[in-house]
DNA sequence: TCGAGAATTGTTTTT
DNA sequence: CAATTCTCGA
């Protein structure tokens, strides 16, 4: 053991030694935080002679609870019953046990996401409040942070709030009673409640003192105030509590990371050590100073300076492409180029937003190049998955309203709409759940002959399914489920690629179960394999040790490395977003930037930026300069590369119409409700969509779009500018498109047509570079 | 009741 | 460009 320690700097062996009282290690970028934590667990158990049984360590995803949980394992024999877990998970586990204290069954079940929403809008729809001013996303989002905070529903209905504020108070309020008579939690709730839990009961909040003597939290940055909360209740007699974080990488402020958490800690815990790790072990000189000069544009952060003895490295690449599709096309080239330097194993391509990875996906198939793709849709949230998990919920666990009437015509049985509604307002009525409602509906001579029929037969198959659960393992209850149901002979008749595709996600789901190591019949099996199920996130699934470069959204990279990074969109709007740039807040610009200085510095070895001209977003072609984050860059740690395809003669279709288009062979030219043309910056080649357009291309204004325009007056102003003065007999008009605004000039007498498309933040959209049309055909 | 086609609308990031 | 909701006819 002591020889471990001889492998640690001087800073970390400080960290590993010092076992008692509150400590907060600084653990910049790659500085070996997570060896620095698993040596200091193995010193506890070893030198310190704690037993593992009171030894806690909290991570940020379950990979990382098992990645931890081994390397220690490793060091210690004793390292394996060390209890290493998420929040989420440890929390799911403490209220299984004590969940009957809270009204609820200790095989309560979790909601996800969609679950939520479907719940919530059943709610706002039962109350009749107009969905849209009160959407079911934008009222749970704020429920959810209050949850954030612990702010209970009788808490906030309590606080005078505007006529908004209390109609929220009553949704959230109806949520809860509605979520406790389906014994179900939220994400949320695993937390709230389990504070809730330690408040109200002294004793379980004893005995998990007494448990959890020694406390370690992972990725600190990120915690909440009820993580924070959670935390502290535990720690709060022992005070033997070790935190590791780095204020540069809190990237969840949006889902109630509370960067307070860590800014404040030796206020919280008086006394507390302050320990820095500042030696980076991962990345060379140039793509760690370039990450440092970026983040060094943030205000408010704690001292630290990070630095590397590793080579100086390749500058950081630059490299922009005309369109989106060019960009992931090269990416993929070149990697395939430099496969023997860096094999695909060693790649990972970043990027801002999920929808990103579809181009990039497209161009490694076309390649051939093997690569996993992190994140997007989970595999949970996928339909058929959604839909068997239902049933699972519904056999075990008959309160769940929302899994219940997932299922109750799926696949079809004839019951429709008509009849779940009235089957709903009966619940509502007589306070029951929905499955007593039915059951209750099915005897009654309200419902017609055939409803009653095929609701009986649809009671008596869950029934049959609760009956075989009892001696069956869970795969093979999900085999019954599959059979029985007539889910699987639906999918089956399809027909479809799609239907396969989707039989073979369930199997999967079968095999996931079949590992579950569960005795046939089992009661607890189910809700374990349930849970399981509910709190993976996409990082927990990404299968490592293959040669495959991987392909996933920056913030799923947190944690990860990668020889070779490529950070692909790097562009203004898109990163930083648009949301962030136009909030007014400059708080939201600097949470992106820590993001790009997390992005930064999962690279090892090459870090290479790239950045399309013009990208589809949404269905809209954008133009985008590049992002502000590289000119934060000091130009001598980056190297611009101008590449041929950009730069050089254009190839194909495009060139040629270029030259047509110059030489006024063609007025027009690409597809149906599409034109070409050219914008003023660099030398790339555009397409624009212009639905309301027809005819040839009159270049005008271009250029990064940095106008703002707030009110109507303003953007009609603006789009006549566009369209030239206007002149009597002219007629304006704007409507409402999505969150944006559209305003039409027609100048009827000199038949010119201009449309202006505004966008969410009030800019001009710039339709490839294009703001006004000259319409010269019909 | 149900499907097809039209219309609308939406978007960071995720445990 | 999706994905979802709406509308309408059978």
């Amino acid at each position: 053991m002591t020889s471990v320690c001889e492998t640690l700097n001087a800073p970390q062996q400080e960290a590993v030694r010092t076992t008692e009282g509150p400590l907060l290690i600084l653990a910049g970028a790659g500085s070996g935080k997570t060896r620095t934590l698993t040596h200091r667990i193995a010193y506890l158990i070893e030198e310190k002679g704690v037993d593992p049984w009171h030894i806690l360590a909290i991570t940020f995803t379950n990979k990382a609870a098992e990645e931890m949980k081994s390397r220690v394992e490793a060091m210690t024999p004793q390292g394996g019953s060390v209890f290493v877990s998420t929040f989420h998970a440890c929390c799911a586990r403490i209220l299984r046990g004590y969940a009957d204290r809270l009204g609820y069954t200790k095989s309560f079940t979790i909601y996800d996401t969609e679950d939520q929403k479907v719940l919530m809008r059943r709610i706002i729809k039962d109350r009749d409040l107009d969905p849209k001013i009160y959407n079911e996303k934008d009222v749970l989002r704020q429920i959810s942070s209050l949850k954030d905070e612990v702010v209970t529903a009788e808490e906030y209905a309590s606080r005078p709030g505007s006529f908004r504020e209390q109609k929220i108070a009553e949704l959230y309020t109806e949520y809860q009673k509605r979520l406790l008579m389906a014994d179900a939690m939220d994400f949320d709730d695993l937390l709230v409640n389990t504070v809730l839990l330690f408040r109200e009961n002294e004793d379980v909040l004893a005995k998990y003192r007494d448990r959890f003597r020694y406390i370690l939290v992972d990725e600190y940055q990120d915690t909440n105030t009820a993580q924070f909360v959670f935390v502290e209740m535990l720690a709060h007699e022992h005070r033997n509590l070790c935190v590791v974080g780095d204020d540069d990488q809190s990237i969840y402020k949006f889902r109630g990371a509370n960067i307070g958490n860590i800014l404040h800690f030796e206020e919280a815990f008086p006394g507390a050590k302050v320990i820095r790790l500042e030696q980076n072990y991962r990345s060379t000189k140039n793509i760690l100073a370039a990450a440092n000069q970026v983040i060094s544009h943030n205000e408010g952060r704690m001292d630290k300076t990070l630095w590397s003895d590793k080579p100086e490295g390749d500058r950081v690449a630059l490299r922009e492409y005309a369109d989106s599709r060019e960009e992931a096309r090269e990416i993929a080239k070149d990697i395939e180029k430099e496969r023997g330097r860096f094999p695909y194993g060693a790649c990972a391509v970043l990027y801002r937003t999920n929808s990103q990875s579809r181009l990039l996906e497209e161009a490694f198939v076309d390649r051939g190049i093997p690569y996993v793709l992190v994140g997007g849709t989970n595999f949970y949230e996928r339909r058929e998955i959604k839909d068997l998990l239902a049933y699972l919920k519904t056999v075990a666990n008959a309160w769940d309203d929302v899994a219940v009437r997932r299922i109750i015509n799926v696949p079809r049985r004839g019951i429709g709409d008509t009849t779940v509604e009235k089957v709903a307002a009966l619940a509502g009525q007589e306070g029951i759940t929905f499955w007593d409602a039915l059951q209750r509906f099915a005897e009654s001579p309200e419902a017609g002959k055939a409803a009653a029929l095929k609701l009986k037969a649809f009671l008596e198959l869950i029934g049959s399914f609760r009956e075989a659960a009892k001696e069956l393992r869970v795969a093979e209850l999900i085999d019954l489920i599959l059979d029985k149901s007539g889910y699987r002979e639906a999918l089956k008749e399809e027909g479809e690629i799609e239907a396969e595709a989707r039989l073979e996600n369930l199997t999967e789901l079968q095999n996931k179960a079949t590992g579950l190591e569960d005795e046939a019949g089992d009661p607890e099996a189910l809700g374990r394999f349930l849970e399981q199920v509910a709190l993976v996130a996409d990082v927990d699934e990404m299968e490592t040790g293959t040669d495959r470069v991987t392909l996933m959204t920056m913030h799923s990279a947190k944690g990860l490395e990668f020889p070779k990074v490529y950070l692909a969109g790097m562009e203004q709007d898109l990163f930083p977003g648009a949301r962030s740039l136009y909030s007014g807040n400059d708080e939201d610009l600097e949470e992106e930037r820590r993001l790009c200085y997390v992005g930064f510095t999962r690279a090892q070895e090459k870090l290479i930026l790239t950045a399309a001209r013009v990208r589809m977003v949404n269905g809209q072609t954008q133009v985008h300069n590049t992002s502000q984050f590289i000119d934060e860059i000091d130009p001598l740690s980056l190297k611009r590369e101008r590449n041929a395809s950009m730069f050089g003669p254009r190839e194909g279709s495009e060139r040629q119409m270029k030259k047509d288009y110059e030489a006024g062979r063609i007025s027009s030219f690409g597809r149906k409700g599409q034109s070409v043309g050219w914008t003023d910056f660099g030398d790339s080649f555009g397409f624009g969509e212009m639905p309301k357009m027809r005819g040839s291309v009159r270049p005008q204004g271009s250029g990064p779009v940095s106008s703002y325009f707030s009110s109507q007056e303003e953007k009609i102003r603006e789009a006549s500018q566009s369209a030239g003065d206007l002149a009597s007999g002219d007629r304006v008009s704007q409507k409402r498109y999505g969150k944006g605004t559209v305003v039409e000039v027609k100048q009827g007498k000199r038949d010119l047509e201009v449309t202006v498309d505004f966008d969410n933040f009030g800019r001009k959209v710039m339709l490839a570079g294009f703001a006004g049309f000259e319409k010269i055909e019909e």
